[in-house]
DNA sequence: TATAGTGTTATCGG
DNA sequence: ACCGATAACACTAT
């Protein structure tokens, strides 16, 4: 679920009610989610500290604490989301974003809690369990952050590579937050095939594009996620272009399952 | 019961 | 070594 806006939404959450709190519990438990650490060191790390400030860049999330101690690194994966609650459970921010049926108090799918001084937590919630918490997370391989890239490097990441421009587009390390609704979404918005090669565009659909990927970011963020973007309910048999009404094309481009106008977005 | 899925990464072939 | 395609990961929803 999670792509840049998602994540944003995230980061937001932390920095209005996770800051600042004194960590007195962590829960590090699952091993797989907490990968490579072992149970306890993340707990170690953190225990009596406070978090101070909340970064992303793409759909990376990093989490400073005081003390000089460690950054604590989330990945929200296929399926998580942050959750904060206060001491009696009752969620007190974090808790509208794909709610898919799951009840406030509900734990099955809790993968990773700090709890603070007054008995408020913070929690990783991600059914999938493909997310991932580990302290000093690598940031520095990730490309510039989609919603801030410049002309000049969105230029030469296209103009370098013959595979489909959104195999391009969703490519972490040389872009960072395009998950595949929001490459559909963009593509449909520029009129460009998927599966065009990527030096293959021409420098007026290289603007259409950045001009494309902005504006869905900003959409998204302000819509509330990447599933409130005009192509996305379209992304079904039977649905038809909501430009143009011609009817949309399936495929798989870059690995993962991608929809496009069959008119308008034709190679 | 079988399959697809909003992400990442190890692995394989070119 | 680089590049791109694919499978695997864990688990739910349809």
């Amino acid at each position: 679920m999670p792509e840049l806006p998602e994540v944003e939404s995230a980061r937001a959450v932390i920095e209005r009610a996770g800051l600042h709190r004194t960590i007195v519990d962590v829960d590090d438990s699952d091993s797989y989610e907490c990968r490579p650490h072992s149970p306890g060191q993340i707990r170690t790390a953190l225990l009596g500290r406070t978090l101070t400030a909340a970064h992303r860049r793409g759909k990376s999330m990093w989490v400073d604490s005081s003390d000089a101690g460690p950054v604590l690194g989330i990945h929200l994966g296929m399926s998580g989301k942050i959750v904060i609650g206060d001491a009696e459970g009752t969620e007190v921010d974090g808790g509208d974003y794909w709610e898919r049926g799951r009840q406030a108090g509900d734990h099955r799918f809790t993968r990773f809690g700090l709890t603070f001084e007054d008995g408020g937590r913070l929690l990783l919630i991600d059914p999938r369990r493909l997310g991932r918490v580990r302290l000093d997370p690598p940031v520095e391989k990730l490309g510039p952050d989609a919603q801030f890239i410049k002309p000049p490097a969105f230029r030469a990441l296209l103009e370098t590579s013959a595979a489909p421009v959104k195999a391009r587009l969703m490519d972490q390390d040389r872009i960072a937050g395009i998950g595949n609704l929001l490459a559909d979404q963009i593509l449909w918005a520029a009129r460009i095939s998927p599966a065009r090669p990527a030096d293959e565009l021409d420098s007026d659909e290289v603007s259409r594009l950045l001009r494309a990927t902005r504006a869905a970011i900003r959409d998204a963020i302000a819509g509330g996620g990447v599933h409130t973007l005009k192509v996305v309910a379209h992304r079904k048999k039977v649905a038809r272009c909501p430009r143009c009404k011609a009817e949309m094309s399936q495929g798989t481009v870059g690995g993962r399952t991608t929809w496009w106008c069959s008119r308008e977005q034709a190679q």
